[in-house]
DNA sequence: AGTGCGACCCGAACGC
DNA sequence: TGCGTTCGGGTCGCAC
């Protein structure tokens, strides 16, 4: 499941292989994935260019000159760049395709994923991107900052890490893992999280994510034709899936609970 | 306002 | 073997 680690994996890699490409035509499978009115966006995209791709959380951002293409991956979605006289593949649902006759295709085995094109001036008051908190990745993610939006809270810190209008791109996998980092049980409650766990949870934030950013960008080469969202960061796993196995600092079997309904992994004795 | 939960989807895993 | 059922996961929207 794309996570913010692997959104920037797919915005570098598209950034390489769509940048300066002029769309032809726009072929709407499922419209469903658009949360824009279908007629509006088969008319505007033809004849826009790809200028840059930008992301802001787990939102693609495809600039395209006077409007933005914005695109949720949620837990499945992938681009692909394919010629167009290729099958089109059942979980294929957009296919834009450029004057080269190649496309970008987007695929989404669980039709979760959401499109949006806006007027670019509609960027900062578009709800989707207006509620985004900060990224574990910026300076702006300061522990006094983490604790005004945690310590009033009666919700479960794991809840909490998945909210994204406080810290916009963790996920269910890497709340785990920042959790596991700074030794906190998920399901302590906010009020009783204090202002050295939110240093901990700041800085554990800021290396795991940049190293998966890091482990995604060392899968860049082996995309060819399909952009996956299979980055190399599993093996840095923690506590994620790794239910019953031996925690790797106390050899403690690892737990899994639910957690506000989602998965939780964690070690009973490092995250007391 | 804060919180909880069903809905959206369908492939995989599970149960019989 | 083959069928039916359950589960998962990010986010929205509705109910309380």
């Amino acid at each position: 499941m794309p996570e913010i680690a692997e959104v920037e994996t797919v915005r570098n890699t598209l950034k390489n292989m769509i940048l300066g490409k002029v769309i032809k035509s726009v072929k709407v499978i499922y419209p469903k994935i658009l949360d824009s009115n279908l007629e509006e966006f088969k008319s505007i995209l033809p004849g826009k260019k790809f200028i840059d791709i930008k992301r802001n959380g787990k939102w693609l951002i495809f600039d395209l000159g006077d409007y933005y293409l914005l695109s949720h991956l949620r837990m499945e979605g992938k681009y692909f760049v394919k010629n167009h006289n290729e099958p089109i593949n059942k979980h294929e649902h957009i296919i834009i395709t450029f004057i080269d006759d190649t496309d970008l295709r987007y695929h989404d085995t669980r039709k979760f994923g959401r499109m949006k094109l806006i007027k670019k001036e509609e960027l900062d008051s578009t709800p989707e991107i207006k509620k985004q908190g900060i990224e574990p990745i910026s300076d702006k993610l300061t522990k006094e900052y983490l604790y005004s939006k945690i310590h009033k809270s009666n919700l479960p810190i794991k809840t909490i890490l998945l909210d994204q209008t406080i810290i916009a791109g963790l996920g269910n996998i890497y709340a785990d893992e920042v959790l596991f980092a700074s030794h906190i049980n998920p399901l302590k409650k906010g009020s009783d999280i204090t202002l050295s766990d939110c240093e901990n949870i700041k800085n554990t934030s800021r290396e795991i994510i940049t190293k998966a950013i890091d482990c995604g960008g060392t899968t860049i080469k082996s995309y060819t034709s399909s952009l996956g969202v299979t980055g190399r960061f599993q093996q840095f796993l923690a506590v994620h899936k790794r239910e019953k196995e031996p925690c790797l600092i106390c050899k403690t079997p690892i737990v899994r609970i639910k957690v506000g309904g989602r998965s939780t992994y964690f070690c009973p004795k490092c995250q007391k």
